[in-house]
DNA sequence: ACAATAGGGGAATAATTTATCCCTATGCAA
DNA sequence: TTGCATAGGGATAAATTATTCCCCTATTGT
């Protein structure tokens, strides 16, 4: 991340939530996790159409929102796992019922999003 | 929008409700909307830090969306009122508990996000 | 005459987010 | 000896999103 210019809005609870679940692929990345694909590796088989990168740099930020732990076993090749914090798991009600409602409308969703 | 050259991934629920709700303003126009703040320059006063071209460009989007409604009244200078769709409303469960949640934790989440 | 109003749109530019590519290290297998 | 797997980082390019600025409409009031 770089410097911003433009000064994040954090007026309320929604600013909040938005800024911590804004990013691609955060929100699988904490569905998978979890489910138990704790490994980096795992996750990516998991999601093949991000980039490596990008899975890395946004674990690192949900890390840095106390939404995962990063454990890392020294050993070669290098093992790390990440597990949600009690935080996180707070979110799987969240995560849960946004996910319900795209599954119930699946249909009409596909239809207006390509439309 | 251009022409999109990176593929949207409409996996799962989770994808589609992104899709919708992505985007800076969105989920605070349907709130207020929801309000009652049909007007564009009323939902262009209750979030002054949006550019009056964005919320525009996202209100037809979720126009498009199927999540709001536009009426447009014959007079000058003109008048456009939006609504939530029966559509929209079921969302606003799903935006109430993100909502709530972003309250309560909204301390820590403040503490994290400005670190 | 002419500014003010309310809603919207085009074009150009800025800001931000993702993608791509290449590099590190080490033990194990072919 | 070469190649693979694992996790991550730097640099840079590309794609996407948002902002800024200016224009148009048509009527009302000054």
């Amino acid at each position: 991340m770089h410097e911003r210019k433009i000064p994040l809005n954090l007026n309320c609870g929604l600013d909040l939530i938005g800024e911590v679940l804004y990013g691609k692929w955060k929100i699988r990345l904490l569905w998978f996790i979890n489910e138990g694909n704790k490994r980096p590796s795992e996750l990516q088989r998991k999601i093949p159409d991000a980039s490596r990168r990008v899975l890395s740099m946004q674990l690192k930020e949900l890390e840095k929102h106390e939404l995962i732990t990063r454990k890392v076993y020294a050993v070669v090749p290098p093992k790390v796992e990440y597990s949600l914090t009690d935080f996180g798991k707070t979110l799987l009600p969240v995560i849960t019922l946004m996910g319900e409602w795209g599954d119930k409308n699946e249909e009409r969703l596909r239809n207006v999003i390509t439309k």
